[in-house]
DNA sequence: TTTGTGAGTTTAGTTCTTCAACTCAGGCCG
DNA sequence: CGGCCTGAGTTGAAGAACTAAACTCACAAA
């Protein structure tokens, strides 16, 4: 029997994944969201070999993850740091996700080494209560679990024919 | 000046990348949640290296995303099928946080090819519209910004010394 | 007995990672 | 000026991971 399914490989997953899927990528991306900006910093917080990180880093920002500033500590030469772009911040579920799962699975015994609570940088009114990632449809239904959503083919979607 | 940091190294989201981070890893599980089972249809779908899918299924399963449940098709022999576990079906928020990030900013130009949907499989009675991920926290304030959150120490944090 | 099929394994070649050593540009000290 | 220091990379060699294609294995059907 012939069905006609998505394309797996047109997908944005896949996409998503070869941005930022390589080793390394999204634990840089991590600790840029944690302030890391300067390529020592990432060196030195990571231990990632320094070919590849000087390597990740034009990876991301050619993709537009991150993007290259330049800085002067006082009495130095110029230097360049690494922030992230709008793009970059927004990978924050996505390690949110990661985080949430490892936490749950592969914790530690002692319990979590991180947790995310809701408290913008600049504002000292928050709740400060842990954050947790949640799966919520456009109806306003809300903490759906896996099991409950279903992929289904969008605008875009090639198809592959599969036995 | 000295500071203490989380050590980076021990933390969730290194050690979900352990097991899920390396190339194919998650696009395995994706197909997994859409459907798939044997290991001809990981490989035609995704279009992997036989040997590397092998591998691949093994480390999911040692890892306890995956199960291996033998199968008998009528007029066959036994075979083995892989089938997500729990901890496996737990990744689901991680994998729509990806989609929805590469259909944000890395889109095919006719939009997304696939939409998640709240659906349960054995259910005709749900509501079908698009599902998102969003960050929530403990206090009920929801769709957090990225930049609303902030990482914390838990329990089990190791601190590093640093510059 | 030959052929076919799903599920892998083997092998050879290429690419990616790691680690260590090296370069480069400017600032600082004598 | 000349030598030394620092941050930010670059280069090169060795090892690990990935790809593609051919091969094996156990059974079933013709």
């Amino acid at each position: 029997m012939e069905t006609r399914r998505i394309d797996p490989v047109n997908c944005s997953v896949a996409r998503a994944l070869s941005v930022v899927g390589e080793r390394w990528s999204l634990l840089i991306v991590r600790e840029a969201l944690d302030g890391a900006r300067r390529f020592g910093e990432f060196h030195s917080r990571l231990g990632i070999a320094r070919n590849l990180l000087a390597t990740r880093l034009e990876t991301l920002v050619t993709a537009g993850v991150m993007h290259r500033v330049p800085y002067q500590e006082p009495g130095d030469r110029q230097r360049f740091a690494y922030e992230l772009t709008e793009q970059g911040r927004a990978l924050r579920p996505t390690l949110v996700a990661l985080l949430e799962w490892g936490d749950t699975y592969l914790a530690d015994p002692q319990g979590p080494s991180v947790i995310v609570r809701h408290r913008p940088v600049d504002d000292a009114s928050s709740c400060d209560e842990p954050v947790k990632v949640v799966l919520e449809c456009a109806a306003g239904h809300s903490h759906l679990a896996p099991e409950d959503v279903c992929r289904t083919p969008g605008p875009g979607a090639r198809f592959v024919e599969s036995s």
